[in-house]
DNA sequence: AAGACGAATTTGATCGATCAAATCGCGCCT
DNA sequence: AGGCGCGATTTGATCGATCAAATTCGTCTT
């Protein structure tokens, strides 16, 4: 049980300042490569690592981001967040910072975890999910100059590439008219969409790919809509197969998320056209396990943009935004996974990212 | 842009001293009402929130735990995990605790980066999952005498009961006896089982839950197994169900996750035979879309769990353990999630926790 | 009424690092 | 040879809280 060695005892084994190991360990750079090199073999001999409270006390940093994390609501939809978190994780670990999750019940138990968080200089930066039409967190850190990026597009604003903070997302559209794409070409060109209800965001923007995408092919299909959920699908996909000529004149369908094409490709199954193609949103295990085509949004690369945004494309700590700079955004371009229901080990993808 | 507010202003508003103000935050019992109420006042009107890097460079606690975060692998196992991770960063915030997540590509990996945050005093204590034998991180552990508690028994040892260490962990034998026992009282004497390759871990556990259950009611199945995976579920199941007899005197088959009885199911319908019950492990969101029923291993008491441990049933501190006293472990009861395939709505739960 | 005692509060020291400013050392120029 | 300049290193102060010891205060006892 014996106490950690501090930059002191650094100091008297090297032969130096505990001001000159501070120098190796933070600006290496000025400091002579032979008292540097004595300095190093000194940390190595007494397993120094420095202390990061202490650290974090003098220099006001934290090295560490903050995130949300919801409770398990059940579900497939909360799988890819998850995955968001996994990917910042590691990504912000291999720039050297540490990532705490809170959790919170609400906008406004979230704004008050912050506000702990933040007096407290626990985190230097946040990272806020699922963003709504005037939402209080973006003001309440905007206000507070407490560097933060979205993970979705400030819906609602003007426009939202001239949005007030700065923002990571998914080209929703993009994926949606890729997938329609996919099935123009592979499958025919009456391709259906079945969507959510109209709400002016995410599921709107995936709406608009199809529907551009059917328009430049010149092809039209239905559309169907409901809430998410694999009953819900199910319920909707049957009454509209209910009427056989639905079905027939149906050749693929393109769907909001996973969940939904779960229900329409459970239901087409029930109603003899096992093979219709049918394309998910979000490639979630779900997908991957019944060979559903899915979107993969690549949280990796969302992850990755997110913190380029805070600390910039190759900064090693989180640098506040210059209030007169516009904030920046990043928006990652999804990629289809094909799969085939009978053969679910095989998947290809096409186009890049 | 004004300084936070210290112990020192606080102080000085209420016209006590620091250490009075600190006492209000900490030992509020020894200080009289009176002045108490002052403070407090002066507390709330200069929103005054104490410096956690200060407060932990001088207590040497950090009230923070950590938890690795593996990444992504793709399939369903990970749920499991993030569902967990989730209920503990709750758990954790509702006792006044932090969780700081990291993550390592092995055992070694995590090592190093559990030195650097032990060593750091980044963290109290360590959840550390996935367990297996001969596991170098328990060790290293005990040695530094770090508190830590395992999601996970310490397979392979001799009496688990009279382990080396702390652990949670989920009853698998009493999932799939509870499994087997509903399949036999609703389907018919032959429940077969779908397991994994024998590891002398969780997979036997499960296993174990089966046969005795089977033995108890002198019924007798087929046993089945293979790697984790949907297609290998399929390649396995579509062998045996080759031979038409082995389809038919099979009432129901419980399988040992939620992964293989994807598979199981699918092969089944594909053979004339959608309705054969079959019952998965672990009540992940594909389960629950399909319409399978799972044993739901209750990650929230779990997660409680471990926290009781590391914590004690009612503490707000993490306790360095004993070495005298010999390591608690908490065993969750697992329950029965029973759902039909052709209302996935519908779902009941059977037995209790 | 003086002293003892315990509760409430204050004072001084400290946790381990970095910042800011001062000092040292050395080569080079005139 | 003296001094200037600059890079390398050291010294003193500080971040904001809590711990430990000292002090004040009020009450109770004899």
């Amino acid at each position: 049980m014996v106490k950690p060695p501090t930059v002191e005892d650094v100091a008297r084994a090297a032969g130096v300042s505990r001001q000159t190991v501070s120098n190796v360990l933070n600006t290496p750079g000025i400091v002579r490569p032979a008292t540097r090199e004595r300095v190093e073999h000194a940390i190595a001999e007494l397993a120094y690592r420095p202390d990061a409270a202490a650290r974090r006390l003098r220099t006001r940093r934290s090295s560490t981001i903050g995130i949300r994390l919801d409770p398990y609501e059940g579900g497939i939809s909360g799988v890819l967040l998850d995955r968001f978190v996994h990917a910042l994780t590691e990504s912000a670990n291999d720039r050297g910072m540490r990532v705490l999750m809170y959790s919170a019940r609400g906008a406004d138990e979230e704004i008050s975890r912050l506000d702990e968080l933040v007096a407290g200089a626990e985190i230097d930066a946040v990272v806020i999910t699922g963003t709504f039409f005037g939402d209080s967190r973006t003001t309440w850190l905007t206000e507070r100059n407490m560097p933060f990026v979205s993970f979705g597009r400030p819906w609602g604003g003007d426009d939202v590439f001239r949005a007030s903070h700065s923002w990571v997302d998914v080209d929703g559209a993009a994926g949606t008219r890729a997938a329609t794409e996919h099935a123009l070409a592979t499958a025919g060109p009456r391709v259906g969409f079945l969507g959510w209800p109209r709400d002016a965001g995410t599921g709107d923007d995936r709406e608009r790919g199809w529907r551009e995408a059917m328009a430049d092919a010149g092809a039209m299909g239905p559309y169907f809509e409901t809430i998410d959920g694999v009953a819900q699908a199910r319920a909707i996909m049957a009454t509209a197969f209910a009427d056989p000529r639905v079905l027939e004149e149906l050749d693929a369908l393109v769907c909001v998320s996973d969940t939904l094409a779960v229900g329409a490709h459970l239901t087409a199954t029930d109603a003899g056209r096992r093979g219709l193609p049918v394309i998910g949103f979000d490639n979630t295990p779900v997908a991957e396990a019944l060979g559903i085509s899915s979107v993969e949004q690549s949280p990796e690369l969302v992850a990755a943009g997110a913190l380029d945004l805070l600390m910039g494309p190759t900064g090693r700590t989180v640098t506040p935004r210059d209030a007169a700079e516009p904030p920046a955004h990043v928006l990652v371009q999804p990629r289809l996974v094909v799969r085939s229901y009978d053969a679910p080990l095989a998947q290809r993808t096409v186009g890049d990212n």
